[in-house]
DNA sequence: CGCATAACCGACTGCTTCAGTAGGATTTAA
DNA sequence: TTAAATCCTACTGAAGCAGTCGGTTATGCG
């Protein structure tokens, strides 16, 4: 598995505030129960992504989180390297802010890392795929849901 | 890290296959010292890449491994996927074989995956970037080993 | 004021995988 | 017959994953 449910719980996450209309701040407890996940866990992961300016938090009742800046504007390569780390395809595999890339197997031999064209390919490949979508999409792919009146609509009814 | 070293060993392991002129078989003793690598964790790594029929092996003194099949057809989506198992970015998500992808959060909601999107297009670019490179390019890239008059070179005669 | 609600924080836990080691059994060329 | 090689299983320390738990702080409301 390229990455954990770290990911995917965090980007759900993420989702789940691009869908609240206003900035009215979500609270953790509803997302969790939106999302069928445990609390405690995304208390761990929604403290990433604050780190990485990404939610805003207001304390206290009523309180919650929302999104740091509007959906179109956030690319999940953000969200995703908030939550699992520095995406790379390899441990030998350091990009600089320049866009060089380091492999610390080209030192200790004659010739050239032969694996470094393979991992820069699918690093660009990935990077490419988190970088070129915006968490507004996912919002608008996850399903228009109900906006006529549904302040404060019941949400544990099954059936 | 999106791959483990094993996908990274056995990679170099290939392409060290690659690299041999003839069909001649190599001993891992002898790919373990050219790369620096533990012979005995190769072990592993080349029955994963035997079990799935890239390499062919000769058993006995003087014998070793050598690629099943000329480089060029080789791609390293296949080789990839031998040492890490199926390549997916997500726990949950499952491709058939007819190319359909299949999500297991998708039953439990009243709304569609919302990271599906992200997680296709990653794989789509991952599958891309190994799909499209094959271990004769890897060789070449590697650099030009000497070829003239060189089968018995010493190798650890480094400065 | 006091209480419920919520964000915050750190420690702990069972589980699996990683990366590698160890010890042997089998096969084969010389 | 022996050295070189593949082959196989079992084991191990370390790390990360996927949570859980208990407690602290901040805040709106009656």
């Amino acid at each position: 598995m390229l990455f954990s449910t770290k990911a995917e719980y965090g980007v759900r996450l993420m989702v789940e505030l691009g869908r609240q209309p206003g900035s009215a701040p979500v609270s953790l407890s509803a997302v969790a129960e939106a999302e069928r996940l445990p609390l405690s866990y995304l208390e761990h992961l929604v403290a990433k992504l604050r780190k990485a300016g990404l939610v805003v938090s207001t304390r206290g009742a009523h309180g919650g989180y929302s999104l740091a800046m509007p959906a179109e504007e956030i690319t999940l390569d953000v969200v995703v390297e908030a939550l699992e780390g520095q995406i790379a395809p390899m441990e030998c595999f350091h990009e600089t802010p320049e866009g060089k890339v380091l492999c610390s197997h080209e030192s200790d031999g004659h010739h050239a890392c032969s694996t470094k064209l393979l991992w820069t390919r699918v690093q660009s490949g990935v990077t490419k795929a988190l970088a070129g979508t915006t968490l507004a999409e996912l919002v608008e792919f996850g399903g228009a849901k109900e906006e006529a009146g549904a302040k404060a609509a019941p949400v544990g009814t099954a059936a």
